[in-house]
DNA sequence: TTGACATGTCACTCCAGAGTGACTTAAAGT
DNA sequence: ACTTTAAGTCACTCTGGAGTGACATGTCAA
């Protein structure tokens, strides 16, 4: 293994950068903390990036942070009229579950919430994307007559669920739930699911569970 | 008047907190700024308040600016089992009105969330106690035989649009929805709408629209 | 092997924000 | 009127982050 090897470098460089959205969170990211992360001198930022800005740039964009369809939904979804609801959930509760799991990603989405940062419009966009492909699977099985806007209402939830986990780092509870108990936690899966079994079972026949 | 009264220019250093997070948002909170926003030097932050970090706190205790209870619900809310749906939706329209209205109210949430501040967690927390009022308010029309978690329910549903104004500032689109039209915000909050109508419909008689 | 260039180090500048010390001047009691 | 104290100004320091210039050394091709 070379010694001096460019390739190799800014690997460890983009590494640190995940490591440090990781482990010290969305604020803790900077030039000087990436070199010390990566093991470097800061100017090699520089150099091979250009700077923070572009650094965070790349990171972007070959970074994979988001979890993936398969992550959110093993197995197949079964997309008909009759198991909207069930679908829904799954997709819910598995972006939920992934979400959870993912420290680096809940920092992205609080970096992206509080602007003033370059890597925000990208991995937005990403994510958009992800998120889009989602919708439209879910669109698909459902009848579209019906004046039942799922892009709305998944906006909605899946916002909902995120910035109740964003903000259990920062302050505890919220309408007196409190973020950080796994107990509480269920409450909030548990509401989910009720107003996504609601929401199919109205104007429909008798509800699924 | 005179010109030398320090009660006078305390109050206007703590307008001009005010008027910057109006104006030019959470991130351009700073020393620098409010006192050039207030026209005094910077040093009278320090002596009259102790730093800005007591600033902020002293901010944050006598500053008002959540939405009232009067400003959301002007009127008075019909509490029985049969209205829940209506009352509930008052009060989810009426908070999200409200807040569109206020930028600074909006910049504290992302202060909040963002972390790294020293508002949060004490806006949070004024913020924490009227939303609870909200919530038992409904909670006394709700029929607590049925199992359903109206703090639950009002804490993803009110997160969910909270999060969306949030990054209509930042990001633009969310799973497709532009945050920045007032189309798309309408059916965010004709799904909103359907959401809880459809919940309170559920296990009870024919929904009420 | 050796020269050229890429890779890396170190010490520096530049900038912006927070806060402080030494001074000036208005206000208010005697 | 004049002394004291509070209110205010100005120029400074201190800190931390971003980025740069000058230099050292590993790598590789000729």
């Amino acid at each position: 293994m070379k010694i001096r090897d460019r390739e190799e470098t800014k690997k460890r460089i983009l590494e640190a950068v995940a490591s440090i959205l990781e482990k010290k969170g969305f604020n803790n990211i900077g030039i000087n903390n990436i070199a010390r992360e990566a093991g470097i001198a800061k100017v090699l930022i520089s150099r091979y990036f250009g700077g923070l800005p572009e650094l965070l740039h790349e990171f972007a964009e070959q970074g994979d942070f988001w979890p993936s369809l398969a992550d959110i939904a093993p197995g197949e979804l079964e997309l008909s009229e009759g198991s909207m609801a069930d679908s829904s959930l799954a997709l819910l509760n598995g972006y939920l579950r992934e979400l959870k799991k993912r420290n680096m990603a809940q920092e992205l989405l609080r970096g992206e919430l509080a602007g003033k940062n370059d890597l925000s419009a990208e991995t937005a966009e990403i994510r958009e994307r992800q998120g889009k492909q989602l919708i439209e699977m879910l669109s698909l099985g459902s009848d579209l007559s019906r004046d039942l806007d799922i892009p709305a209402v998944a906006a909605i939830l899946s916002a909902g669920f995120t910035y109740l986990l964003l903000r259990a780092k920062t302050s505890g509870t919220y309408l007196g739930i409190d973020l950080n108990s796994d107990e509480d936690w269920k409450r909030i899966e548990k509401a989910l699911e009720l107003l996504v079994r609601s929401l199919f079972s109205l104007h429909q026949d008798e509800d699924s569970q």
